[in-house]
DNA sequence: ATGCAGGCGATCGTATACAATTTGTCCGCC
DNA sequence: GGCGGACAAATTGTATACGATCGCCTGCAT
């Protein structure tokens, strides 16, 4: 029902069981219904999409191929748990990427992209303003929408892909290390960067979409605990 | 703890199995030894490597996510492709993020790291003027490791997975397009982009890598074929 | 002779079974 | 009473088995 659900690929009933086991936990993921070190053992998961350990765990090793679930020798797989340095790695990306990223964007994009994004930005106002759990989650994932549909609009394919990626883990580390309320990205921003990008200012554009991804990151609390993280583990 | 991050993860037998495999077949695509649209069937991985049909699958569902293997439903799994669309896409994300890797490996580099690199071209030019099939081979793979050793020297581990990734299937794309015998980068452009570094003249080491991924670019012949592309998935 | 149909073989998709490793608990000994 | 080892339970690692799908080849009919 996702809006995302293009025609893309619409032959499925191959591999389509995995697919949908490992969307269905990524978007947990993102939406931060599961949190970070939560324990995914391959028969929960199997007999919860009612499929066999095979597909589960087909399921779980793919989402470790994205980073947002770890697996642990015999051990199990885990809902991963960014380390603060990997979490400053995947803002580091992020302001190395998104930025050309943008410039590409902004070279292919059309007026109806522009309302498309002006709509996104709707969207995630009116949740911003809506209180529970619910809206929360559709804001983060509207927050993210907003990058990832840039990706989308760039044209590239791998960019788009990589920035699926970065994007997922953000919303980890942000779960994990976010202090204030505010859960994701300053919404304001995202207009600013549409506005200026429509006026063609392409440079100012850019900075402001560095300056956004640094103040995501400021919000975040990094340094701290190194050994607690054991202990947060055990909850669930 | 830096250095030991790879230790961490590349020690035991665990997975060991389906990672050698997967990396097996990876080396043997990027140095050509596979060409693109062969199949490899899960059987003949498996038989192969003395290991289940389990295995050989999980390795080539691995080699999917990197997109060097494109596996189709109740087909079989096959080295990708890559259509002249997608290797220009592998080129803009290669000409969008390897100049901020330049710039974070150029703030972090290292006088031993210098020398290394130096140490690397050596061996890139003894391989390229060399003869025979293996001296080719090694010289392909010498001439990525200069842009994988960049991005490691960023510190950055998922830029760097990212490049792997990028260089990777930048080999398959000129394995199939590359029109010039001289198979992979120049070799002189790498020593440039060398000595820019070592003169903190950073701009022109980013121009130069810009440059450097154009001109391999340049010489491959994208144009043809795109209704041919059909027939020859079949081939083989 | 050619074209379609149906069976045959091979390969993939999924499930299940078995082996190996880890974890938790219990008992005995110091 | 605390510590150590061993057994037992659970979970993962790997292999095999079974069912489904696809490609091919043969055979019959036109």
């Amino acid at each position: 029902m996702k809006s995302a659900a293009k025609a893309m690929q619409a032959e499925d009933s191959a591999e389509t069981s995995v697919q949908l086991i490992r969307d269905s936990i990524r978007e947990a993921i993102v939406e931060r219904r599961l949190s970070p070190g939560t324990k995914l053992s391959e028969k929960d998961v199997g007999n919860l999409f009612s499929v066999s350990r095979t597909l589960a765990r087909a399921a779980l090793q793919a989402l470790s191929y994205e980073g947002l679930v770890s697996v642990e020798k015999n051990r199990g797989a885990f809902v991963a748990y960014p380390s603060p340095d990997e979490a400053r790695q995947i803002f580091a990306a992020r302001r190395l990427v998104e930025p050309g990223i943008l410039r590409e964007a902004a070279a292919r994009i059309t007026p109806g992209d522009i309302s498309q994004l002006k709509q996104l930005l709707l969207e995630e106002g009116r949740l911003m303003s809506e209180r529970g759990q619910t809206a929360r989650r559709a804001e983060i994932k509207a927050s993210g929408d907003f990058h990832l549909r840039l990706a989308e609009i760039s044209g590239n394919a791998i960019m788009q892909r990589f920035m699926e990626e970065l994007v997922a883990r953000s919303s980890l580390v942000i779960a994990l290390y976010g202090q204030s309320t505010a859960s994701s990205c300053g919404h304001s921003e995202h207009g600013e960067i549409i506005t200026a990008i429509e006026n063609n200012e392409l440079d100012r554009a850019c900075q402001l979409m560095l300056h956004h991804i640094t103040h995501i990151e400021t919000d975040l609390d990094l340094r701290e605990r190194k050994s607690l993280g054991l202990k947060e583990a055990f909850e669930l």
